[in-house]
DNA sequence: CTGAAAGCGCTTACAG
DNA sequence: CTGAAAGCGCTTACAG
C-alpha cells in the first residue's frame, strides 16, 4: 500500500539543505532569507509539492482564521444571499467561511456549535432555529469566543438566562453583538400599506412566535392598526413556523373557518407566501380582487419569474456583509461586543398583488 | 480584555490532581482509571467546561476523522439530497462532513481543494465543475488522500492527463473511484419512450458537452434513435448548461428556428426542464398536446407542487449515500481505489407531460 | 492503575 | 542571514 504520509517542512528542509525555520520563513515570505537561499527552497517546495499543514499552523498561532455561518436553511435564497454578504466581507480579510445548515433543527445547531469549538473556529456567525431550547447557545455565550448573532434572537418565555445573555439590547458586555433587519417596521409598513388602501380586517400569518422575527413582525403589524385606531382582532394573528406548509395550512383553515373573510393577508416571509398563494389559488380565491397578498421577502425568481407580490426587502447581502465585518471587529478585540446591535433598513415595494377592497 | 485562552487538558489535570495522560484516558474512556480518579477528573471537566483540542488531536493522530463534499450547486434539491446520503453514511462512522459549494465555478473548486488540503482532510467527494481545466484537481490525484468523484467525470478534449486520470474505468490504481449514475441507460429510456409513443422528430437539450452527464445523456438518445434505425439530426442535439437559463435559450431557438419543429424534447436535467417549460408557456405551445416533454431528475416539490413531467429520476440520496461509504472504505484502505466505479441505476417514471404526437 | 518522555508539524523567541 | 531550543495541546509507547 501506498506510503500516505503527507510532505512536511522537514522533507522540504532536508532537500534544501537548510534548517526547518528556514523553510517556513520562505513559505511565509517573512523575514531575511538570502536570495540564493529562497530560491533553493522554493524549488524544493515545487518538486516535493509541499502543502502547510494548516492544523500544525493554527495549533501554535492559536488561531485558525476560520469562522463559521451557522443558517437554518440553505436552500431559502435569502440565506444563501446572506452567505455571499459574509463570505465576501470574510475573504477581504482572509478570513474562511464554513458554512453550516441547521435546518432549522435544535440538535443539529448544538452539533455544529460542539464540533466547530472542538475544531477551535475563531467565531460565528449563528442564525438560532425555531424554538431552540438547547443547551449549547448557553455554553457558546459562556465562552471567549466572538458570537454575532443574525437575524433572529431567542424570545424564550420566562426569564431564562438565555433570554437575557441573548437579548443584548444595549448591553455593554457579552462575547457577542445582534445583526438584523428592523422587523417591526417592516410589518408597520406593510400593514399601513394595506390600511391605506382601504383595508380594515387584515390577517397577519406570523412565523414562530418563538423567534424574535415572528414576534416582531406581528408587532409592527399593531403597531399600525393601533395609529389607526383599529382594535386587533386575536383572530385574525396566527402564528405557525416560517414555511411553505405553515403558510398554507393557516391560509385554509382562514379560509373555511374565519368570517367574514380579511380583505388582505399579510405573511411574515417569503415560503409562508407562497403557501398562501397555493392555497388561496386552491380556492379560486384571486389575488388582489378577492384578497389583496403582502410579505416579507422576495420570492425566489426560479419560482416567480415576474414578481407581483408586494413585499417588504430586506438587504440579505449587506446583512451577511455587515454581520461578517462586525464579527471580524469582534475577533480583533471583543470589547466590540458591546457596540450597538446593527439593525438594517427594509424598504417596502409596491406590487400589484394589493389593491383597495372590493367593498370600499 | 478578558482572556482569550480555551481550557486545556492541563488546567483539568491540575484542577483534578493528576497527569494530564489521566484526563486524556478519561476524555477517551480508554484504558484503566479507578472509578475514583475517574469521578474526579469528569468533575474537573465538567468545572472548567473542557473541550479537547480537536486540531491538537488530530495533528497527534494524524487524522481529522473530516470528509469534504464539493458540489456544484447547492441550491439544486438534487444536491442536498445527495448530501444528506453522504452526511448518513459518514455520521455511522463518526466521521464529520464539511459541505462545500463550488457553483459551478472552477476557481471555488480549485480555492476549496487547496484549502481543505492544508486543513489535512481524510478524503473528498468531488463534483468538478463544468468545463474544468484547473490545476487543482491533478494535484489532488498526484496525492495519497483518497478521493470519489461524483456523478461527473471529465472529460477533456484531447489526451490530457487529468482524462486519463480521472476516468477510471476498469483501472486498477490511482486513489479515486467514480459514483455516478447511468446516463446513457437515462437518455436511452426516456427517448425509447417516446419513440414508442410515435414521436420521431424528438429534440434533446443537454447540459455541457465537457462533463460526462451532458455527453452520455445525448449518448442514449442517439441509441435510442440508432434502435428504431432514425438518423439522428445534429440540428436537433444541443448542448449547453444545466440551467434554467440555458434550457429556456435553446427552446426558444428552436422555436423561432427549427421547421418542422420536434414532436417532443428531452432535457437533460430538472432546470432546464423548467426552463423548456417556461418558453413554451410563453409561446402557448402546450404540453403535451403540441410538444411532449420529457426530463432527468425532478423537479423541486416546491416549484411543481403536482408533478406531471415524464422524468427518469437518479435515486440522488443513495448515491449520497454510496459515494460516502465508498469514501469511507478507501480511508481503511486505499487500494480499495481498485474496486469497479459504482453506477446507480435509473428508473423512468411515466407521467402526463408526454402523450403521442398530434400527427400520428 | 498512573505518569514522564517524546513527538505530531509548525513558529516564536533567542543566539549566533 | 541562519539555526537550535522550546512549546502550541494532545496521545503513543514505555516505565513504574
Amino acid at each position: 500500500m501506498a506510503s500516505k504520509k503527507r510532505t512536511t517542512i522537514r522533507d522540504v528542509a532536508r532537500r534544501a539543505q537548510v534548517a526547518p525555520i528556514t523553510v517556513s520563513r520562505v513559505v511565509n515570505n517573512a523575514e531575511y532569507v538570502s536570495a540564493e537561499t529562497r530560491q533553493r527552497v522554493e524549488a524544493a517546495i515545487q518538486e516535493l509539492n509541499y502543502i502547510p499543514n494548516a492544523l500544525a499552523q493554527s495549533l501554535r498561532y492559536q488561531k485558525t482564521n476560520m469562522i463559521a455561518l451557522l443558517v437554518s436553511d440553505i436552500t431559502n435564497p435569502f440565506w444563501t444571499t446572506v452567505t455571499r454578504g459574509v463570505e465576501d466581507a470574510c475573504s477581504l480579510q482572509n478570513v474562511n467561511v464554513i458554512v453550516c445548515n441547521t435546518d432549522e433543527k435544535q440538535e443539529k445547531l448544538d452539533n455544529y456549535i460542539n464540533l466547530l469549538l472542538q475544531r477551535q473556529i475563531d467565531g460565528l456567525i449563528v442564525v438560532p432555529t425555531e424554538g431552540y431550547n438547547g443547551t449549547m447557545l448557553e455554553n457558546l455565550f459562556a465562552s471567549h469566543v466572538p458570537i454575532v448573532m443574525l437575524d433572529r434572537t431567542l424570545k424564550v418565555k420566562g426569564k431564562g438566562k438565555i433570554k437575557e445573555k441573548i437579548k443584548g439590547k444595549g448591553k455593554r458586555k457579552g462575547n457577542h453583538t445582534v445583526v438584523r433587519s428592523d422587523s417591526v417596521l417592516g410589518g408597520y409598513l406593510l400593514t399601513k400599506h394595506l390600511l391605506e388602501l382601504g383595508h380594515r380586517r387584515i390577517m397577519m400569518i406570523s412565523g414562530s412566535n418563538t423567534l424574535s422575527t415572528g414576534l416582531e413582525r406581528a408587532e409592527g403589524y399593531r403597531n399600525a392598526l393601533d395609529e389607526f385606531g383599529i382594535a386587533s382582532d386575536p383572530e385574525l394573528i396566527r402564528f405557525g413556523k416560517f414555511t411553505q406548509q405553515s403558510g398554507y395550512e393557516i391560509t385554509v383553515d382562514m379560509i373555511q373557518h374565519i368570517h367574514p373573510r380579511p380583505t388582505a393577508i399579510l405573511t411574515a416571509n417569503n415560503f409562508i407566501a407562497v403557501g398562501a398563494q397555493i392555497a388561496l389559488d386552491e380556492h379560486q380565491i384571486a389575488i388582489p380582487n378577492d384578497i389583496s397578498l403582502a410579505t416579507f421577502d422576495e420570492i425566489s425568481a426560479q419560482m416567480n419569474p415576474r414578481p407581483f407580490l408586494t413585499t417588504v426587502v430586506q438587504n440579505a447581502y449587506s446583512m451577511g456583509y455587515e454581520a461578517g465585518q462586525r464579527l471580524i471587529s469582534l475577533l480583533k478585540d471583543l470589547d466590540a461586543a458591546a457596540a450597538e446591535d446593527i439593525i438594517m433598513p427594509v424598504s417596502l415595494i409596491i406590487r400589484t398583488s394589493t389593491a383597495p377592497p372590493r367593498s370600499s
